[in-house]
DNA sequence: GCAATCTGTTTGTTTGTACAAACATACGGG
DNA sequence: CCCGTATGTTTGTACAAACAAACAGATTGC
């Protein structure tokens, strides 16, 4: 934890932050960062509001309903659930309990482990999701797939992933 | 709320939202979204908390300064810093009162137009900025850019730039 | 000079995080 | 078997930040 060697000069002081030695980004590389930011500044709000209006979700009730839907026995551990959607647990359970409230989730007792629970999307869960379904790709479609020509989409997807990996993960697991 | 569109049969209402002829997501497709669906929401997080380690400063709140001091003047109308920064009015307005709080940020009326307000950038804010940068830099470096190997980094920016020109700046007109 | 419009601010609500405490259950050593 | 500790989840509080809608002041056009 107090060794952190990545200086190339032995350094006495705490030094805080300060990167010495990182390379400023170039030109091409700026304006990629730019555009990035713009669109994880923007882009969640969109797909928030989007989905918001056309089927009464947010885009990370979305996710958990989309998540149990791919579980096997269409259920998660709420710990799991947790790690898939990339949300704090406290703001799981609440969304949890909001999307429990509609029956779109049903929560039991897990057998063999009486600590935890598993969140259990029902029929009306599913149909829900199903009911939005549609709609949300026209929309992913229209708002982002759409634009996204000229692009290697498997080493996109390979990057963004990297990012993913060996940031948010990182995270999720440091926080247990 | 009273019409259930859930029928095969061809409708001649409205179709409020049914994209009938939309095209699944190709895989390919399917999980370039999914990574980019993580991304955006996991990295406006990291970034955040990121920053907020570092320079005590939110993304929204390093955006801004670094909007006003590459404006001319070091300085914009409250609604130019909004559209630049893609975020609501009211948003803006209390994330300018907690920057001029720390005296990052002075706002001045307008001559000549009583109702507007700039934002102006001040000495102390632009000294914040520039301690900010450095740290910023290397964690833009680690967390992403070190990551976006083996990518058409022009192609990726057009890309990204369309969907936010598409998108985003279109909302922000119409909510004029 | 008055209404319509533009610009910004205020207010109320929503959603999320962080942190700590409360529980219940699981597990492991004596 | 029993006690102490670890783990998984929930709950409560405090807080931050965002949006939408209502609002207020200034300006402009007629």
């Amino acid at each position: 934890m107090t060794a952190d060697a990545a200086d190339p000069q032995p350094l006495s002081g705490p030094q805080p932050v300060t990167p010495v030695g990182t390379q400023p980004l170039t030109p091409v590389e700026d304006e990629a960062w730019r555009a990035l930011t713009r669109v994880i500044v923007a882009l969640p709000r969109i797909m928030d509001a989007d989905l918001l209006e056309r089927a009464k979700l947010t885009l990370n009730e979305y996710l958990v309903l989309m998540s149990l839907s791919e579980a096997p026995g269409r259920a998660l551990r709420m710990s799991e659930l947790a790690d898939s959607v990339l949300i704090s647990f406290s703001g799981l359970t609440r969304l949890v309990e909001r999307l429990e409230r509609d029956s779109s989730v049903r929560r039991e007792k897990i057998e063999g482990d009486g600590r935890g629970s598993r969140a259990v999307l029902t029929d009306a869960g599913l149909a829900r999701l199903q009911a939005a379904w549609p709609s949300h790709l026209e929309s992913v479609r229209r708002i982002v797939m759409d634009h996204l020509t000229g692009l290697d989409l498997p080493a996109l997807t390979a990057a963004l992933t990297r990012v993913i990996d060996e940031n948010a993960l990182a995270a999720a697991r440091r926080r247990r």
